[in-house]
DNA sequence: TCGAGAAAACCGTCCAGACGGTATAGTAAC
DNA sequence: GTTACTATACCGTCTGGACGGTTTTCTCGA
């Protein structure tokens, strides 16, 4: 019939970009467009209006998030340490997916915030198992939304450490150690 | 010579909601003016440029808290407890201009940024002599951040649980154990 | 003590530009 | 001939900021 879309996929990924790197603010329709090579009416083409590009930037997010919680539930490290590795994966498409959905949800998209909710409580259906008790699990997930606190902020300009390496080997120990049932 | 303003700091404070509650696309001059009981031209008496409104809601975020930091160096019950029970004390003053601020950094404003690395350091230095080692600390200062990115996410809308009363001393109780020298 | 005047504190309106969105005419791959 | 775009122009709305005017308050000399 015709060739293959190519530009939806770019235009979803400039628009996290300037989501994630300057905020809601500056990620303007003709801004995303611009940054993923492509015209404004060629974005238009694909996503008919902005809220129509902020309702496929959350379903996008939440495809790329359970597929990321799958991984968790069945990690032969562990949940709790591969719940942790992948909170730092700053950079991956799921991470840089969620922390773009969390600017819209700061915003108030209530779609956004609603995605959000939904990620956090499959987060804790997949770990509850595993730790001590909800108190330890509570832990658990703040640690994480702390790291994403952190690259949300991080990325674009360094503010605090995100642990990497030995550091983060570190870190997962001693949040199991503390948390495992 | 003339009347106090009174105008500047409901100006602030308003500000700091539009921030909070609608994020940067909402907290636009005109808004702000409104929220606060003020014409535009009023509020552009005291804060000649978008930029000298920032500026002056990064300091006073610089003020409040570190006046906290104050708080939980020289708190009875211990820095750890006190640093977390202050950064879940969602509405206070301090915590709503920190959350603000985050807003402003998450934008891209480079002075926010500088601010709230400032302030993450005066909160690891409070706390060092009283965590058990460097991993202990970054754990106690993650789950804040943690709680931060909660209450950012809650306020206007509920998205996890922010803890309190006894299920918040349970967990304070919980890393203390965990991070105490 | 008092009142004139200077400065500070604020108001309301206007403007150029940027915004989201629509429209349209054309092009190139399949 | 349908799909996937480009390029450009346009509309109504909102934005930060500039500006001139008005009210309130304090100061100080007579």
């Amino acid at each position: 019939m015709s060739r293959p879309p190519r530009a939806r996929e770019s235009v979803l990924d400039a628009y996290a970009a300037l989501l994630i790197a300057d905020g809601e603010r500056a990620a303007t329709v003709e801004a995303t467009a611009r940054t993923a090579g492509v015209s404004k009416g060629g974005l238009l083409y694909h996503f008919a209006s902005k809220d129509a590009l902020n309702e496929a930037l959350i379903e996008h997010m939440r495809a790329l998030a359970l597929s990321d919680t799958e991984a968790i539930r069945t990690a032969p490290e562990g949940p709790i340490a591969a719940f942790m590795r992948i909170s730092t994966m700053t950079g991956s498409p799921a991470d840089r997916a969620i922390v773009a959905v969390s600017r819209l949800a700061q915003s108030g998209n209530p779609a956004a915030v609603e995605a959000l909710r939904g990620l956090r409580t499959a987060w804790e259906d997949a770990i509850r198992p595993h730790a001590r008790d909800e108190t330890a699990l509570q832990m658990v997930l703040l640690v994480s939304d702390g790291l994403y606190f952190n690259a949300a902020l991080t990325i674009g300009s360094v503010l605090g450490p995100v642990p990497e390496g030995e550091e983060l080997a570190a870190l997962i120990a001693f949040v199991e150690n503390a948390a495992q049932r």
